[in-house]
DNA sequence: GGGAAAATCGAACGCTAGTTCGAAACTGCC
DNA sequence: GGCAGTTTCGAACTAGCGTTCGATTTTCCC
């Protein structure tokens, strides 16, 4: 008589997720309609609610996944290098984790981006505190390379990041897997942040 | 008996346009409504239709007229440069005036980068020519620099060119007048794409 | 293989969307 | 101050929205 924990309808839930992500993406938070999305996982727009129960919620999943996957491989990335590793390999491993996970989870992490401003206040108030966990990561990153002395002390840190993120999220937009590998576009990003465009003086 | 060339319903046109643009960036594509931005604009939905006949022909025109500021503020700073000018000061100067730009027309600017995604395709392929005769500028202020020798031969400058269109489109969704000023963040930002963030290596 | 729980359907609800259009209100010239 | 033209209103229409919920199907344990 007791009831089971939870059955496969796991499965479903998934495929929801993934749908809505999609439609977000394309049509934003108030094109993305519920009909649409049911119809993109295989179900009728009645049949959402027993996974889901309300649009909010829905794209409240749908962000938080998105940023919690780049958090968690971002955490993992950077566990796995050498305790000696230099700020700068530290920071190039921080590039492509980044644009792999974006390229990846092409969905969730457009749709992120692109709909974040168009959330009701609330849920961006609340999904705001993830993002910026992820933003105090990269700061960490840069803060430790410029004590260590790598990394020069007149560049504005605030402002590195938020370019290197900028730039990092734009990838998102133009990427087209097939014509250039993402380990091109981050060495290449790498390059240009470390060492700059300009040739440097001769001494 | 003849007619009047036009009246001054140009100023509510603006006032529409304006609303519009403001509205579209807060609440996407769909999420937009004639209600909404009619309200702003002091007018009611119907009167809207005086002006523009469709929603499509007025999220086209806040596209465009977006799109268009940054192209011809632009081409105005380049041709203020005196002809001797280095491609670095070139580059420092496009900076400069694409942020400021972003920031002055920051309802259009924001309106542009986040509903572009959703607009409906045709309007979308439209608006995208105007885009990318704005990436062409940038692609020749680069072009040219390297030519110079000012840049590294080994930068690919594909690749820096959406790097910094993707973090400089980005400050218009961060920054806030008060705290920083522009031409910190423009100053800033040439630093480390022209330089580097590394401490060069000793000789 | 029967039956309860899980999952889905499908019709319906109230509401608001974009748009239309005839009537009303303004505007500026003679 | 009247009147033609310009601009705005306001009510209405259809379509589609998010959501609800009883009925129905599917699933899977015993």
């Amino acid at each position: 008589m007791m009831t089971k924990p939870l059955a496969k309808s796991a499965v479903s839930q998934k495929r929801v997720l993934d749908a809505a992500a999609r439609v977000f993406r394309d049509y934003g938070y108030a094109g993305a309609t519920m009909r649409v999305i049911a119809e993109q996982a295989g179900l009728k727009a009645g049949s959402l609610y027993y996974h889901y129960s309300s649009k909010d919620e829905l794209i409240t999943a749908v962000l938080d996944l998105g940023m919690n996957a780049s958090i968690t491989a971002l955490k993992a990335a950077l566990a796995a290098l050498p305790p000696d590793a230099t700020a700068r390999q530290r920071l190039e491993v921080a590039f492509r984790t980044h644009v792999t996970t974006i390229i990846a989870n092409g969905d969730y992490s457009l749709a992120t981006s692109r709909v974040f401003g168009q959330v009701p206040e609330a849920i961006r108030v609340q999904h705001e505190k993830i993002r910026d966990s992820y933003g105090l990561m990269w700061r960490e990153i840069l803060t430790i390379g410029q004590q260590r002395g790598e990394f020069r002390a007149s560049a504005n840190l605030t402002l590195a990041r938020l370019l290197i993120l900028g730039a990092l999220n734009w990838t998102a937009e133009w990427f087209k897997p097939g014509t250039r590998s993402i380990e091109d576009v981050t060495s290449g990003f790498a390059a240009i942040v470390m060492d700059g465009l300009a040739v440097p003086d001769q001494l």
